[in-house]
DNA sequence: CAGTATCCGCTCTGATACTG
DNA sequence: CAGTATCAGAGCGGATACTG
């Protein structure tokens, strides 16, 4: 069930330029590894989970408390890819009562940068996004039905 | 299967403050429009069409070669989903062979920009992420198996 | 050309149960 | 507390066929 991330690891393409933005250069061909990232980091939870530990490392039922909507299992596996990603590290307490904290790596704290401006345009624009949506479904709901 | 998107139309919170920026403002409540358009927009092929319509605007055909990767029916379903966002315009032609020519919005526009950054830094970080991968692996794989 | 409708498999996800 | 294992249901996405 591995992705096959490891089969080009080193994998850059040298044509990584950041001025002219060639969609061309991300797009669904197999060997792009930025697809697949981009999925892996636009994911529902992980987007949460970066969120919530942007200012503090905190405890797996704290998450699962704050976050709520998730399950446990849902936030086990979310956890695990981003720790295996390299965006937030797990630490064990060798305690009675099992503790293991997460927190955003230096890198994840670097993403939660980027999704920061991705939700403050979804939260600058809902209300014309709803507009659009309203005048989109009064001039074609109404035909049928 | 409408996702009751109408059912609160002008919901905006009060609370939206893009400068403390305030994790709990977009968790996965119900209510929450936020998490739902965030959900639409990183969509794999949205962002695919988004960018591909970024300079030109584009036919449904030319759409489909470009992307490629794309069935008839994922692209057919995002460019309504888009539309009916309000991110994307659709222009019949009333010609004999039917031409629709699809672009971006000034609202659109906007999420480019952003959805750039995004691409940016993934294409930045995928080498650090794919060491991290590899050292995960490493790490864990190994003891079983 | 530009879609829509249908079937269908596969993945994602939640609920439940069990372990260290 | 902090997970993992298993199972079943929902929904996404693709292939195919048909329409304006």
């Amino acid at each position: 069930m591995e992705d096959g991330t490891l089969k080009s690891p080193g994998y850059v393409d040298s044509t990584t330029t950041d001025a002219d933005f060639d969609v061309r250069h991300w797009d669904a061909r197999e060997g792009c590894e930025v697809r697949q990232i981009l999925d892996r980091v636009a994911d529902k939870w992980s987007l949460l989970v970066i969120a919530m530990l942007d200012c503090e490392s905190l405890r797996f039922s704290q998450l699962r408390r704050e976050i709520d909507g998730v399950s446990q299992r849902m936030l086990s596996v979310t956890l695990r890819k981003l720790e295996r990603d390299g965006l937030v590290s797990r630490t064990v307490h060798p305690v009675v009562p099992p503790r293991v904290d997460y927190a955003l790596t230096p890198l994840g704290r670097t993403l939660h940068e980027t999704i920061k401006a991705l939700v403050t345009w979804t939260e600058t624009h809902q209300q014309e996004i709803a507009e659009a949506r309203a005048a989109y479904d009064a001039r074609h709901g109404m035909m049928e039905a």
